[in-house]
DNA sequence: ATGATGAAAGCAAACGTTTCCAGAAAGGGG
DNA sequence: CCCCTTTCTGGAAACGTTTGCTTTCATCAT
C-alpha cells in the first residue's frame, strides 16, 4: 500500500502539505503543489478512504434497505437512488432485507458499525425496528415510498391520495359505472390512501358506493390473479378494475383470459407504477406513473439536508402522479 | 459516540481486554468477561468497523459494478449476490455504471479507495477499463455473466453453448424446421457462444443452414421487435425464433401480433434468462433459465477464494441451463 | 532598522481499533 | 520452597489520514 507519507518522502516534503495539496485545503507554493502531483502520479497513490474517514468522522457512507431488490418497483428506486447519491459524492451499501426482520435488525446494526452518515428505508417492517434500535435515533433517515404507522418520519412519496383519484377519473370517463380495486395490504398506510381517493373520486362523479368493489391483494402477480377471480363471482362484476400496482395487473389480466374474456373489450383494467412490466405487457398497460427519477432525487436531497443538520420545512413530501393511457383501457362498450 | 475506551473505563479493564472479549481472541476470566459485556450492554455499545478496517487492513466490503439495476437480469442477480455476501459477512457497495465509461471509471477509483476487498463485475466495457488502471491489478476480481474479450480472467456464467443447444433442441423436437435466432450484440463473447449452440445443434438434428436466420439485436426490446420485423419480411419465413433473451422475445411476440398473427399458433417463440418478465407475460414464455441463485453464489465464492489467496483450480465456472416450457412454443401446424 | 503581517510548511496529536510484547498473578511439579 | 508454565491483563505502537498549533522566512509599512 503506498500511503501519504510515499508520496511526502517522494516529493520531499511533509504529509501535511501533501494532504493539503490532495484536499485543496490551505495555501502551498506552486512549486510544492506541481511536485506533490508529480509524485503522485508517479506512485499512483490513492488516498486511503477508511483512514480519512475515520479521522474526519465522516463516511460519506448512505445505507439503502430494501425490502425487494428485485422488485421492479425497487430496482428502479434503486437505480435513482444510486445515481442521486454519487452526484453528490455518496457511496451506497446495498440492504436487501426481504421479510426477514433479523437480517433487518442485523443491517440496521452494522450500518451504524460502519457510520453509515443516512439510510433511505424503501421498507419499514411492522415492528417498526427503526425505534427499537436506540442509536438509530442519532442517524438521520428518510423512508421512501412507504409510511412509517407509528410515528411521523421525514418520507418521500407519491401522493397516493391524488393517485387513486387519477384512476378514477379516467375510468369513470371512459364511461364505467361499476367498478372495482385491488388494493395492496390494508395495514399499509399508502394503501389506503389510494383508495380513499379512488372511492371518494369516484363517488364524486356520481358513482354510487355499491358499484364500487372493494379487494384486498398482496402487491403481488398472485394477489391480482386471486382478487379478479373473485371479483368474476359478482352477481353483477364490474367493468373496470383499478389495481394498486402493475404486476397485480399483469394477474388480474391473466384471470381475465382464462375465463375467455379480451382486455379492453370486456374490462378494462388499469395499474400503478409504470413499470417496465407495464410497458412490454400485453395489452401495454394503462398506469398512473410514480416519478421514481423525482422521488429518488427528493430522498436524498432530503436525507442530505438532515445530514447537514438543516432545518426542514417539510418532513413529508408528497409527489404528484401521473396517468399514462395505453392499450388496457377503453371505452365502456354499450 | 461511545468508544472502546469507554466501555474499558466502565468495565474497569483496559480496551485491550474489551477488544478481546468483543472478538474473542484471547483469554479473559469469566468475571472480566461478564463486567465487559456488561458495561458494552449498558452504553449501547456498537464497534466502528472504520477503525477496524484501517487497523485490520480488511474493509470486508465489496464492490458490485453492473450496467443497469433496472435490468430484470441484474436484478435479480444483485439480489442473490447481495444474499451471498452477506452471508459471508462482506456488505456490498453498488455500482450502477451504465453505459458511463467516465462513471465506470470514477467508481474503480472509489472502490480502491474505499479498499474493498473485492469486486464482482456485471458489466465489462469494451476498452476493459479493468486493464487501465493499475491498481485493479492487485485487487481480486470475478467477472459475472459475462466474458472478456482479451484476456482470460475469473469468470462465472452461464453454459451458453448449452443453452444455445436446449432451444435448438425444443424447436426441433416441436417439428420445425425454419428458425431464426435474435441474437445479442455479436461483440459479445457470450452471445457468439449461443448462436453457435443453436446452430450446431439444430444442424445437427439435421436443419439445413440455409433455414436457419440470424438477425442481430441488442438486449432490449425494440432490439426483439425489430429483429422480428425484418424477419417478417424474408420470402419463406421460419415458424419458430429464439430470442437470446426475455426482453428480446417480448419485443418479437409484440411484432408479431401486431402481423395480426398469432402465438404459439403461428409463431413459436422461446427466450432465455427466466426473468420475472418471462413468467407473466402473455402467453407465458418458454425459455431457457438462468440459474442466478446458483451464478451468484459461485461468483462470491470464488471471489472470496481469490481474496484467501488461495489456488483456484478452474478459473472460468460454466453452470447449467434448464428448459423451461410455458406457453409461447407449440408443436408446428401442418 | 524594526516590528508587524502573512504565506508556506512541518510537528504531533487524534480518530477507534487491534496486536505485539511484557509483566503479574496464579497454579503445579519437583 | 522454588522455579516453570499457564492464564490473564495492560502499555504502547500502528493502521493512514487530517488539523491545530508552531515555526520559519520573506515582505512591507513605519
Amino acid at each position: 500500500m503506498v500511503s501519504i507519507k510515499d508520496v511526502a518522502r517522494l516529493a520531499g516534503v511533509s504529509p501535511t502539505t501533501v494532504s493539503r495539496v490532495i484536499n485543496g485545503t490551505g495555501a502551498t507554493s506552486p512549486r510544492t503543489t506541481q511536485r506533490v502531483l508529480e509524485a503522485i502520479e508517479a506512485l499512483g497513490y490513492q488516498p486511503n478512504l477508511l483512514a480519512r474517514s475515520l479521522r474526519v468522522q465522516r463516511s460519506k457512507l448512505l445505507g439503502f434497505l430494501v425490502i425487494d431488490i428485485e422488485s421492479p418497483v425497487f430496482a428502479r428506486l434503486a437505480k435513482h437512488i444510486e445515481d442521486a447519491a454519487t452526484r453528490k459524492g455518496y457511496n451506497l451499501i446495498l440492504c436487501n432485507v426481504g421479510e426477514n426482520p433479523k437480517k433487518e435488525k442485523e443491517y440496521l446494526e452494522v450500518l451504524i458499525q460502519r457510520q453509515v452518515e443516512g439510510i433511505i428505508f424503501s421498507r419499514v417492517s411492522d415492528e417498526s425496528l427503526l425505534y427499537k434500535t436506540p442509536q438509530l435515533s442519532r442517524i438521520p433517515y428518510v423512508v421512501l415510498d412507504r409510511n412509517l404507522e407509528r410515528e411521523e418520519a421525514p418520507t418521500v412519496k407519491l401522493d397516493n391520495y391524488q393517485a387513486g383519484t387519477l384512476a378514477a377519473e379516467h375510468l369513470v370517463s371512459l364511461g364505467h359505472r361499476y367498478m372495482a380495486c385491488i388494493t395492496g395490504p390494508l395495514k399499509i398506510k399508502i394503501c389506503r390512501e389510494r383508495l380513499e381517493g379512488f372511492t371518494e373520486t369516484a363517488q364524486k362523479k356520481g358513482i354510487p358506493a355499491e358499484n364500487l368493489f372493494v379487494v384486498e391483494g398482496n402487491f403481488k402477480i398472485d394477489g391480482g390473479k386471486m382478487g379478479m377471480e373473485k371479483i368474476l363471482t359478482l352477481p353483477h362484476p364490474p367493468t373496470a378494475i383499478f389495481c394498486m400496482n402493475d404486476l397485480m395487473a399483469l394477474g388480474a389480466i391473466s384471470a381475465i383470459r382464462e375465463r375467455g374474456f379480451s382486455i379492453p373489450e370486456d374490462f378494462s383494467v388499469i395499474g400503478l407504477d409504470n413499470t417496465i412490466l407495464s410497458e412490454y405487457s400485453y395489452p401495454p398497460l394503462t398506469t398512473v406513473a410514480q416519478p421514481f427519477d423525482q422521488m429518488a432525487k427528493e430522498a436524498i436531497n432530503l436525507l442530505l439536508k438532515l445530514i447537514e443538520g438543516k432545518k426542514v420545512r417539510k418532513k413529508e413530501i408528497l409527489l404528484s402522479p401521473q396517468l399514462l393511457v395505453r392499450a388496457s383501457t377503453a371505452p365502456l362498450q354499450k
